[in-house]
RNA sequence: GAGAGCGUAGCUCAGCUGGCAGAGCAGUGGACUGUGGAUCCACGGGUCGCGGGUUCGACUCCCGUCGCUCUCCCCA
């Protein structure tokens, strides 16, 4: 055992995994450029209660999992367990609204959650999210929605799509009683931690894993069938996209998010392979006035890269990698062949290892290379450097003249 | 917050009902100082996670502790 370790659930990304890593974070960015997605660089750090105001006060992100100390003022601030908190307030701060009749905005980087690490989950890990201010049109549900599954399909990953829609505050409040009064009735099937939600956020008890819960809550009300005029046709314009797309997805009645301020369509893109959610998001069309904005309808997403990367088969090949070779005194000669390659793009190891031709072949067989390029006296003198194809072989000779 | 499994060489792991700490891979060196890949030979490498207990003797048994992994809760 190292004296010193890493922090439990912070971790090193080493060689293959940083790869793999950086792939799926280039693919998204990419693809949100296609989008339009303009990026904003946010803090990792904000004042408490702007996590309190917008994820809930009664969620288990804002009860028990936050990173929060106070300042030297004495102030609380906590590390970002998530990205749309700080991005509303972003949004709010520099007065977005004005600039443009909407923004779109994607974000990266480490979220803290303060929870017991396990398979696809850490307590510092990264998430690319993306943000849509100011539409209430459903075709902006359908667009982000379409470029979550174009980010799985192209990554080669299994998921299922599942959707829903959980109302406003005008259909909400109904729907709330009338589950209610069918979880009473069931009351004695609901577990410990149900009985308890069943009054403070009884939509949670719906996707509730525990058996006995699940039976009861088989035959509960559906939101669906609550929603007032305009969520219905909000979520059925939706499905009428997502199928004009051909965007699979799976409707989900049970399907409720953990955070507080969501609305609407909500949805969550689950790895068929390990039943975890890859990427999550929704509509929350009350946030941006929440946190001091004018009322401004939003909808994002979130996607756990290390979630998807840990899924990741193959990555694309690197560049073919040269390694040159000196051996006697020609060093000064190598440097330059060196910086040539490299100024004509081709990656290139220069052999750090003082050694025979023989030694540093099997340094560059170790390491990799597709090239060897070899320089000893003769080449130095003839002004020219030996190329070695590593896995034919075959070696030619190339006439090299420094430049000046 | 609740539960389970595992900590032995850089890595993967053996090590029996207590009796000298092991293998494979990796690494380093070498007949070969201008030719590599699964050729051969040699070598280095350990607080057996840590602390205590039982014992003539503990990697092995017991207690504690720390760490890692996984599951539940919840979530990306």
């Amino acid at each position: 055992m190292p004296e010193f370790q890493s922090v439990r659930g912070f971790h090193d990304l080493i060689g293959e995994e940083a790869k793999k890593f950086r792939a799926v974070c280039d693919l998204i960015k990419r693809k949100l450029a296609l989008y339009n997605f303009e990026e904003i660089v946010l803090p990792v750090v904000e004042f408490l209660e702007v996590f309190q105001r917008s994820i809930g006060e009664a969620t288990d992100i804002v009860q028990k999992e936050m990173f929060a100390f106070q300042d030297k003022k004495g102030r609380w601030l906590a590390l970002r367990p998530e990205g749309t908190a700080g991005a509303v307030r972003a949004y709010v701060q520099n007065r977005l609204y004005a600039i443009k009749p909407y923004a779109k905005l994607f974000y990266e980087g480490p979220m803290f959650r303060h929870e017991r690490p396990q398979a696809g989950r850490y307590r510092q890990f990264h998430q690319i999210g993306a943000e849509v201010f100011g539409s209430i049109e459903p075709v902006v549900d359908a667009e982000v929605i379409h470029l979550v599954h174009e980010i799985l399909s192209e990554l080669n990953l299994k998921a299922v799509i599942e959707i829903n829609s959980i109302g406003c505050k005008v259909c909400r409040p109904d729907y709330r009683e009338a589950l209610k009064q069918h979880l009473n009735k069931v009351e004695g099937q609901l577990c410990e931690v149900c009985l308890d939600r069943k009054d403070r956020n009884p939509l949670r008890v719906l996707d509730c894993k525990v058996p006995t819960c699940k039976e009861a809550v088989r035959d509960a009300p559906k939101m669906v069938d609550f929603l007032c005029n305009e969520c219905r046709e909000h979520y059925s314009k939706l499905k009428e996209y997502l199928t004009a797309l051909s965007v699979p997805f799976q409707e989900n009645p049970h399907l409720v998010r953990g955070l507080d301020y969501y609305t609407k369509t909500v949805f969550e893109a689950v790895s068929t392979e390990l039943g975890i959610t890859l990427i999550a998001g929704g509509r929350y069309d009350y946030l941006v006035e929440e946190l001091g904005g004018p009322p401004t309808p939003a909808i994002g997403f979130a996607a756990g890269v290390e979630r998807l990367y840990m899924l990741l088969k193959e990555i694309q090949p690197e560049e073919p990698l040269y390694m040159v070779i000196p051996f006697g005194d020609v060093v000064d000669y190598a440097l330059l062949v060196v910086k040539a390659l490299r100024s004509e793009g081709k990656r290139v190891e220069l052999s750090y290892k003082r050694a025979g031709l023989k030694k540093q072949l099997e340094l560059a067989n170790k390491l990799g290379c597709r090239y060897a390029v070899l320089i000893g006296e003769e080449e130095k003198e003839g002004g020219f450097y030996t190329l070695k194809d590593m896995e034919t072989g075959q070696q030619v000779r190339v006439e090299f003249t420094p430049a000046l």
